[in-house]
DNA sequence: TTATTTATGGATAATCATTATCTATAAATA
DNA sequence: TATTTATAGATAATGATTATCCATAAATAA
């Protein structure tokens, strides 16, 4: 990927216009988060970004994950025992579909959410804010690829 | 609690039914699990067994939740910046609804869900084997509660 | 019952992703 | 250009969870 695509313009003017600077790690950085359909962990981003820039500190990818966070334009999807995967490309929570064998997220569909939002939080009271909804299984490509092989997704 | 409830009773028998022995400290934690709906983390239980067994270890709290957690009889719910929670009474994955005030959790009851996960095991061609839905908001309590204050469930 | 084998409890060390800390430096501002 | 401030990089700290060790309790065999 060569040129500046829209979704990293865009979150380097929210940056700007939250007094953060826009530097040529943080630019890269950007780059492998902002277009990845890939869900990618820090490790993974860290890796990727090492090869234009050797220097980079893992610690530099945390905080700007972080930055991320906070701005709103990245979700954090945890996993206990495993290290966190981040959506910069739609920070919006929504559904993911988590496969258990080659740990790929892809994302789901469900265009019955927010009729199932509205239906929860009256009958339960709770204001809802936010959601997490995973499910889990195999993919399509480790139901056909044979058992304790792991697919390695091509988009990061 | 004094009586041993149904819950109690058919997990023992499930534990000796795969060679694991039933001592005092395990069916102490275990009275604390079973029929408790505020999801209790390990440190929660923890403090509340040391009241009969003062000399438990911590250890052995972790240890008899991941006994359960391989026999199918206990659900962990993570949370990447918390401490786990865990549901015994019913292990099956659920949805939940999260507080993110008093940090309590309430199971949320989704009668289209089976219908909702076939449809997204045809759309997305995934063998779907479970799930993680939770929705995340202020609970009643704290809507009415002032700013600030943290609600103690009353149930363990 | 007693001897023997095996699993468990308790204490503590190790793990590991993530966060915090520190300082030199790059970037913005005056 | 001088000065202020945020950031990068290296590294230490954090903290829930897991692993390890050994004495002991529980099951089994004799």
């Amino acid at each position: 990927m060569e040129t500046i695509s829209t979704r990293v313009h865009q979150i380097v003017t929210r940056m700007k216009a939250a007094g953060h600077r826009v530097t040529p790690q943080r630019l890269a950085i950007l780059r492998q988060l902002a277009d990845s359909r890939s869900h990618p962990s820090v490790e993974r981003v860290y890796a990727a970004v090492k090869h234009d820039f050797p220097t980079t500190s893992l610690a530099t990818v945390y905080k700007t994950v972080g930055m991320l966070k906070e701005l709103g334009e990245a979700l954090e999807i945890g996993f206990g025992d495993d290290c966190n995967r981040y959506d910069v490309r739609s920070p919006e929570p929504h559904p993911h579909l988590v496969c258990l064998k080659c740990r790929c997220i892809v994302d789901a569909d469900l265009e019955s959410l927010s009729h199932l939002t509205e239906c929860l939080s009256e009958s339960s009271g709770f204001q809802i804010l936010s959601h997490r909804l995973d499910f889990y299984g195999i993919c399509p490509g480790c139901r056909k690829t044979a058992p304790g092989a792991t697919a390695e997704s091509g988009d990061l």
